[in-house]
DNA sequence: GCCAACGTTGGC
DNA sequence: GCCAACGTTGGC
């Protein structure tokens, strides 16, 4: 099994807006970036991933969701009314996918962003890189498992 | 709202 | 194929 960090605007799609969801699960539309686009397409079904509250008051990672369905074409871009719409993708030669996620838990508390930056077992973790802004990134079992920890701790 | 950092686009 | 210009991300 591998892990992944999803990062998304809770304003706009929170965990607990997943968590209301039917079935708790939805679509991961909107991706438009090709390195994300490939991290999603290397999902398979079962994966686990950190829902990450980005562009918010307190950026940080805040529970847990399962790859429910492996990449297929997301319809959003060939859908000239949605905000990701992309004229080069068509349903006939797709050019962006998105998976389905599905709730699992959130985490004891959120861990945030500041905290991440703290811990030196994190050092070289994606997400904290330099510039970083890829919105899915693979997560190590390493550094999956330092993050449960921290969210046990306080 | 600012701005650093990065990806993408397009002229050449 | 280079690289300047532009748009976007996302923390602060």
């Amino acid at each position: 099994m591998q892990y992944w960090l999803m990062k998304s605007e809770p304003d706009l799609f929170s965990i607990d807006d997943l968590k209301n969801r039917p079935k708790q699960t939805e679509h991961w539309d909107g991706v438009r970036n090709f390195q994300a686009r490939n991290f999603m397409r290397a999902m398979r079904a079962g994966d686990r991933a950190f829902f990450y509250h980005s562009s918010c008051a307190e950026p940080g990672v805040a529970g847990i969701i399962e790859i429910a369905r492996e990449a297929y074409p997301d319809f959003t871009s060939w859908d000239p009314k949605s905000p990701y719409y992309d004229a080069r993708s068509k349903p006939e030669k797709p050019y962006w996918y998105m998976v389905d996620v599905r709730f699992e838990r959130k985490l004891k508390r959120l861990v945030p962003l500041t905290e991440l930056r703290q811990n030196r077992a994190l050092k070289t973790m994606r997400l904290l890189a330099r510039g970083n802004r890829l919105s899915i990134m693979p997560v190590s079992a390493n550094e999956w498992k330092t993050i449960l920890e921290m969210a046990q701790a306080r």
